[in-house]
DNA sequence: CCGTTATTTGGTTATGTTGCCAAACAACAA
DNA sequence: TTGTTGTTTGGCAACATAACCAAATAACGG
């Protein structure tokens, strides 16, 4: 393995580790919908402002998602949809596993 | 969120956690190829034996992979081969970053 | 300007993950 | 049985992550 191919391999690991944790599989899911405020999210996962805030970095630090400041509050949306398609896939394993 | 969907959502996250790490997402997409012994992967890996062996069971106890052990080896193979797919999304997701 | 609301940043503590080593186990050969 | 190879398990030290609180910042209204 050279330096390049461990490149990828760390910016695809970065990708699915953001996804991987319950409270930012959630927003994701949620933001499939549509656009939400981080208070929203906040509302939703019961979880400190904080917390979400930093939940919502990481997403953004790993491409899955866009912040949009409009007054006082900021909105976040999903920068790539395709991202909700594997999750049929991950349900295929889930079953598999049971 | 209910309880029940609390218990999907921490399955779903089990299986991307299970690949959102560089050794083991290089383990699955070598067994897209084709399975492999544990010894080819260390190989690979450059890991210690213990290491990867730890890492395999990740993968297995989030039903990613199934091993099938014939004489002294254990093969392991991709369970679930959709899992692939969804490095495409990922690989869009790393592009849309640049 | 001052206060209020929405969000982010910094700091701390608790918890989880990773990698190595050593030891245990399993399958086979001598 | 003893040795050898391939793999797993247990344990520990290093490091990373997650949650909360408190404080800082940003946008707006009075």
């Amino acid at each position: 393995m050279n330096k390049k191919e461990k490149a990828i391999l760390a910016a695809k690991t970065k990708v699915l580790k953001a996804l991987a944790h319950p409270a930012r599989l959630w927003m994701v899911e949620q933001l499939a919908v549509g656009e939400r405020c981080v208070c929203e999210l906040v509302d939703g996962l019961g979880l400190d402002f904080s917390t979400v805030s930093k939940h919502l970095l990481v997403l953004k630090n790993a491409g899955v998602v866009t912040d949009d400041k409009r007054g006082k509050q900021v909105f976040y949306s999903l920068k790539v949809p395709c991202v909700l398609n594997f999750m049929h896939c991950v349900e295929a394993v889930i079953k598999g596993e049971g």
